[in-house]
Formats: structure tokens, sequence, C-alpha cells
DNA sequence: CCGTATCCATGGCGATACTG
DNA sequence: CAGTATCGCCATGGATACGG
């Protein structure tokens, strides 16, 4: 077994921390490929600018792919690279987690 | 297959983030029970009011176990739970990928 | 030894307005 | 439609000093 490094995890969870980008990428993995506009609605609490600046990292990172349509109006859309997705089995782990951890706290 | 919701990744989420909280978890992990001191000796760049703070949200949360000894001087002692145990495959899942995403930004 | 108390810095986040 | 530009808040983190 490999011995488990605060670095290594830590390359993880910066991409998946910050208060929306996890969320972002649920959207994604559950809606494919989306639009700005579209990608916005699903997450109506967030602001323009955060969504487009967390959407930018996200790219920078190869796990999300933007694709520029030069049309007018413009058209933008992202989804999730091959490589994003192999960080599905994270959120699987996290969110099946998150599910024991409600109902134990429920129970007390 | 359950749908991954927004919601319970958060609550995993919430758990490990925090600039040391997940590190302090791995120390722990590998360390099994250790002394406040100790544990600060292995996290050299933390504040002690960070690290108490942290430990006690930990506490809290039920991942962690402190332990307190009536003794002059005082003494305490930490350990995961059984319960934060069951994070562990989580941290070994980020883990893994931040490796082999090190190793993908490295070969660009 | 294991904390609290105080005070301060920083940067992520956000509201709002504007633009190609 | 899909973004920048500005400005400001405040929560998290941190340095330092003190206390049981």
């Amino acid at each position: 077994m490999t011995k488990i490094t605060s670095c290594e995890v830590d390359t993880a969870l910066e991409l998946i921390t910050g208060k929306w980008k996890h969320s972002i990428l649920l959207v994604l993995i559950n809606g494919d490929t989306l639009r700005f506009s579209e990608l916005k609605r699903a997450l109506p609490k967030i602001s323009q600018k955060i969504l487009t600046a967390q959407l930018r990292d996200l790219e920078e990172q190869d796990i999300v792919i933007r694709t520029v349509y030069p049309e007018v109006p413009p058209r933008v859309d992202y989804r999730l690279s091959e490589y994003g997705k192999t960080l599905i089995p994270i959120l699987e782990a996290m969110n099946e987690w998150g599910m024991r951890h409600a109902e134990r706290m429920r129970s007390n």
C-alpha cells in the first residue's frame, strides 16, 4: 500500500474545493454538454463572475473542455474531459459518505 | 446508481477542507494515537490556535476522539474514531488521483 | 503541556454595472 | 450571450501573548 501524503491529497482537494467547484462538476456529470447560461440556470445562486472564474480554473487543469463557437450571439459550451471524468469516483465516494453521515447525525 | 447530490458531497467536503484538516487526519491515520504536542511537531507550520480549533471541529463531528488525562502537567491525546476511519477510502482515492495528476502535469 | 484571548492580514466570494 | 471591471465584505487563517 502506498502511503497517503498530504501533498497529493491537496492536489485533488484543490480541484474540487472552492465554494462552487464541485457543484459545477456535478452539474456537468449529470448534464453532459452545457452552455454557460445553462450552467448559470442550474446554479442560480452563483454570480456570473465566480462561475466564469471557476470554469476557467477547471479548464486550466484539463478537467473541463470549453468550446467557443464563432457566432453571433456568442455560444460557449462546457463539458467534462475524459480526464475530468476520473474525478467521478471521488465525488461518488464523498456523496455516499455524506449520506451516511447525515443519517448518523440525524439519529442522535 | 444513486445520483450524486451537491449537498451530500458538501457534507464530506466540509470535514476535510480547511487548510489543515486533511493533513491532521493523515497524521492520525499514520500515527495512531498522538498527543497534542506530537501533532504540533508533525505539522510545524500550523499555529497552536488553528490546530486546536480544527481538532475541536473534528471532535465535534465524531471523527476524532480527544482524551484528557487529569494529570500535571496536562496530557491530551487524539485518535481517529472508528467512524473517522471510514474517511480513509476517500483520502486514499484523492491521494491516488493527486499522484496521477501531478505526473500528468509534469509530462506536459 | 495544552490550551485561550487579541488583534490583524488576506483572499475568496459577491453585488452590481458595463461591453463585444 | 457570455463574459470583464470595480469595489467591498467578511470568514479563515495566523502571530503573538498570556493562563490553568
